[in-house]
DNA sequence: TCGTACCAATGAAACGATTCAAATATTCGC
DNA sequence: GCGAATATTTGAATCGTTTCATTGGTACGA
């Protein structure tokens, strides 16, 4: 095989302009049948495949969005991916996907290599602060959606979602179900989703009358961690125990689980409430199934697609921020205590 | 903001040709140092940025390559997606990313897309039977390397784990620490890694005088498909457990786990050994840390980029089936009895 | 001073698709 | 059968790079 047809190669074999072999991949109402058939012919004879680059090149862009996300591995992020994906297709573009592995290095060379391709737009969400590679873009005049990250909407249009409300939503449902004693467990600090998270379930408990929150600081988000928070929590006497957990997100819980359900000593839900965040497949199959936070990644990744198709046909960009509120899953490590 | 700046506008602005601005980006070496100071200078000042459609239509092919999974959300490819993104870029090109989800209209889609994007090869996982699409491909003469699965070689050149010896591995394993009586958990069996991983089970098992392996058929590779096998294993009387358990997934493994685990009537790995499949990051925080074997993902997505740039560079297409041979990890669910 | 190398810089041609004004063919009413 | 209106087809120009034969300069030895 020497090399892949062009149009002008269709045009010969048909005996037609290449207009006209344009017009029939575009413009199928301006041929005549005969023309048209003879022509697919000659597309199906040579295995012609449009070549993109010429395409775009005319076009002045691609009918490709990037996407640059911190971990394709996460779960949040996969499901953001497959949702926009799936809105893309509906705009008859498709998604270039990149993995930044939470590296700015990566990062970066992800958003080089996009504005090479001359994607339409970039949906990202971004290694630490926003770079001032992205104002670059900015002023470049390439649209650009932030993800999972509030933007200042002068700047930027961004879909996010309300970790305050997230937080409010757990510590209100332990609340609901009679729990006074509650307890939080995250870390650190510093990670802005353990703040607002806390915050928000602060909030509610400020709300109720005798309710009580104590915080409880992890050394990171892993089951471990959670665990180890979990055998302290075990080793103190029964009296001293919350009677609500809520976790800042579900591998936390899970270790927690682990330490407590082990021991035989306390009963979730009945001894103990558990609830995390962020709904991970794992926890519904938990040894007690495990309430939590749900984020709604589908609706994220396709808002996301929908304000950078805002962006792209609108002549004088406005942005919009987005905010989603999560959504409680009851399962039984929140049942009635 | 108009448009983005070209090579053009950068040499009218530098005072120069616009060959020298390309050889300033692409020889460097034939250029004056005087020369190639004012082309940056005038190449920054107009922030001028490749236009990559424009290169790859001269060049005539791109610098990416086309990865078509089934699952990006599957730890087993989202490690080897990242393995051959890296590899990739140590060759200068680019990954770009497909997920089909199992889908073959997704699936299809991709590699149309693919095929007009002009990609240097494609490297698959694919949906079901390699079909006529992917064989279209090879008479186009795409150089296709088939991922995580077993290839003709008069075909294609792939890169696959080997099932079997996975199998072999667990079972030994159990063998060695003394146990006898083992049980197979996995289902449907029509699943090829699952017939595969038993079948090299059953050979280990053979090797052994007195040892034997029961089959308990799962419904699914879930934790949930798990823990209903496990519950059944509890109900029989405590001389009627096998007393090693080797299970075609983690998830499965989990699952069995947490039954035996709940009921406190049997220790692992005391009464039990128990271990799975795939090594996944549950299996080292579970309650007891699981054994497991791992896949070595980094290699396979590694060696899919070599031997696709093998192909891309050989003129006649020597295929290669490369076969990898999992790993054993030893962990506490199968320490000594 | 001249000829010979060598080094830099030039700019037209090519890649393959789309666009669009112009040319040509067909249809329709009468 | 004719002219007007409409439908179809044509092909040159264009997008932004890279390539490469050619030209223009400079240095050096004789």
């Amino acid at each position: 095989m020497n090399r892949t047809a062009s149009i002008k190669d269709v045009a010969n074999h048909a005996s037609v302009a290449v207009g006209t072999v344009s017009n029939v991949l575009n413009y199928p109402d301006r041929v005549s049948q005969r023309t048209k058939e003879r022509v697919l012919k000659a597309i199906d004879e040579l295995g012609f495949v449009r070549n993109d680059a010429a395409r775009q090149l005319r076009a002045g862009h691609s009918r490709t969005v990037g996407l640059i996300v911190l971990d394709v591995g996460n779960p949040f992020f996969t499901s953001v991916v497959r949702a926009a994906e799936d809105a893309a297709g509906l705009h008859g573009s498709a998604v270039l996907l990149g993995d930044s592995g939470h590296d700015a290095g990566r990062e970066a060379n992800y958003i080089d290599l996009f504005q090479e391709q001359r994607v339409q737009g970039l949906l990202i969400s971004p290694v630490g602060d926003v770079t001032e590679r992205l104002d670059l873009l900015r002023e470049r005049g390439v649209p650009t959606v932030l993800v999972d990250r509030l933007a200042d909407e002068s700047k930027f249009s961004s879909v996010s979602v309300d970790d305050d409300a997230g937080g409010y939503l757990a510590a209100r449902h332990l609340l609901d179900t009679g729990r006074r004693r509650l307890a939080f467990v995250g870390g650190p600090t510093s990670i802005r989703q353990v703040s607002d998270r806390l915050q928000g379930a602060q909030r509610a408990v400020k709300e109720e009358a005798g309710a009580t929150l104590e915080v409880l600081a992890s050394e990171g988000m892993t089951v471990l961690a959670g665990r180890s928070v979990g055998n302290m929590l075990v080793e103190r006497g029964r009296d001293e125990l919350p009677d609500g957990i809520f976790c800042a997100n579900d591998l936390l819980a899970l270790g927690v689980m682990q330490s407590l359900t082990m021991t035989h000593t306390f009963r979730i839900p009945e001894d103990v409430a558990l609830i995390g965040y962020d709904d991970i497949d794992f926890a519904v199959s938990a040894v007690v199934p495990l309430s939590s936070i749900r984020q709604p990644t589908e609706a994220l990744g396709r808002t996301a697609i929908e304000l950078l198709t805002e962006e792209v046909e609108s002549q004088n960009p406005v942005h919009r921020a987005v905010v989603f509120t999560p959504e409680l899953v009851v399962r039984q490590s929140t049942g009635k205590a």
